[in-house]
DNA sequence: CTTCTGACA
DNA sequence: TGTCAGGA
């Protein structure tokens, strides 16, 4: 298929798809007329790319973990320093979800406090 | 009409 | 990333 119906199955922008190709993320054959063409596997693959972005990894790290992956023809081997970086992306997480706990905390209790006088 | 590359008020 | 140009 074409970048165009990549980006309607994926809701993915064109711009962004080209762009995930660039960063080598994403393979692309071409047509003789140098048009890119994708297979039916990038659409799960553009979804799994979406997941990693959201998770907070940079495209050199999803391009490195992709292929790592045995359910996108992944090896399913994945050198160790790649996972360290990983963990390390974990523990990010892992401050990031206690700190907004914190901020839901405050709000909570500034609710509490600015109604006081109107229950 | 769709896609391509390169560039940025 | 959006968007515009200029060409295929």
């Amino acid at each position: 298929m074409r970048i165009g119906e990549l980006s309607r199955r994926t809701k993915v922008s064109e711009r962004a798809l080209r762009y995930y190709e660039q960063q080598g993320l994403l393979t692309a054959e071409r047509t003789a007329g140098g048009h890119r063409c994708f297979g039916e596997a990038a659409v799960a693959r553009v979804g799994c790319i979406q997941e990693l972005f959201a998770a907070g990894l940079c495209s050199g790290k999803i391009a490195q973990v992709l292929p790592c992956m045995p359910g996108h023809g992944g090896h399913g081997t994945a050198p160790q320093e790649l996972v360290d970086g990983l963990r390390g992306e974990l523990d990010r997480l892992d401050r990031e979800i206690r700190g907004l706990y914190r901020s839901r905390e405050v709000l909570d209790t500034v609710i509490r406090e600015v109604t006081r006088a109107r229950p």
